[in-house]
DNA sequence: TGAATTTCTTGAAGCAGTTCAAGTTTTTTA
DNA sequence: TAAAAAACTTGAACTGCTTCAAGAAATTCA
């Protein structure tokens, strides 16, 4: 529900209740099913989501055809393309639900009137693209120096409930390796 | 010098005289050396750094022992660790002067109170950051999908000039592959 | 529920890139 | 400008992970 994203808003800015009255009054939230697209390579894109429930994943279709996973989007997180979503050219991701979803979309021209009606939520904003972006950093960190078994069993360690929601393709992309390997890494034949 | 920063700032956003008053009697520039530090790991970071000239880069030390770059910034960039920035926790990484630089360091309380006194600085990094987060996510789609001498292919087009400006150990390592399989790459043996 | 589809497992062969070591070239510094 | 230090090159041996293929298990959906 919308509290989700208002709880959200809040842990970073106060919010007085005029101003809780305009966001609600310009903001609805979306059942989406499992695997439906938010987001197709070439399309530009002009919204924001935010996933109050369910989970979302960035992907690309590498050259030899499979799916790749750059990014997940769990409960209370944003997902977009910013490249394209800020200089209006073409993206290069999909953006699909991987579960059923319950999913705030916030497209460019509300949100721009809405920075505009309350100032303050730039600074939210702000605060939660630097956050995302620091994590982004840590990620490639961890891609540079852990071996595929490290990162399987850091992932593991730091999301051990997130495992389990979804496929094992999807992981392993994400953590830039094979199925196949990560199926032998997970029976311990390696 | 200052004009550099407040160019950069004028892309995104309208200062007027005012501001840019008060801008200015609130930041300076001061000039670095190369191959100084302006993080180390485990420091706590609580400083933001816009270099106006020269080239700095963000590294990590690997479980082997080398450096490994995960990011550059040259001039109109901003670098940070903003994860240990905002949770005030030690950094992973060092942070340090490729050239002669000339920086603007932005401590976080100048930076608290600057954004009190123009709010509309926090759509200037809120902007920023979306934009360097969305620059992120293209780096890992390049580190996925790209063998390492189309990186260095790709890299080399986006930046004919650069390349020559920095050592080869930490361009290799940027891309993800052994200063020696970089040799090997330019002298065409692959 | 049963058929179709998707996901997971396993082993064998292969390779993109690493590591090591030693020599060469370039850059820095006293 | 000479000596020291840093950066680059080269080849040989090696390896972590991929690719392929084919069967087994789990999930989806009519």
């Amino acid at each position: 529900m919308f509290t989700a994203l208002l709880n959200h808003i809040q842990k970073f800015i106060t919010l007085d209740s005029e101003e809780i009255d305009i966001l609600e009054s310009r903001i609805s939230l979306s059942k989406v099913k499992k695997k439906e697209h938010l987001l197709k390579e070439g399309q530009v894109c002009n919204t924001m989501y935010f996933v109050t429930k369910g989970c979302a994943r960035q992907y690309i279709i590498n050259p030899r055809g499979t799916e790749q996973t750059l990014q997940f989007a769990i409960e209370n997180w944003w997902i977009t393309d910013y490249l394209s979503y800020h200089n209006n050219t073409p993206s290069h991701f999909y953006i699909q639900t991987v579960e059923n979803c319950e999913i705030i979309a916030l497209e460019k021209n509300t949100l721009e009137s809405l920075l505009i009606q309350i100032p303050k939520l730039e600074r939210y904003f702000r605060i939660v693209s630097q956050k995302s972006f620091g994590a982004a950093q840590m990620r490639i960190k961890f891609l540079f120096t852990m071996s595929a078994e490290e990162r399987y069993n850091h992932f593991k360690n730091q999301q051990p409930d997130f495992v389990q929601r979804v496929t094992q393709y999807m992981l392993a992309s994400y953590l830039d390796f094979s199925a196949e390997f990560m199926s032998k890494i997970r029976s311990g034949k390696i």
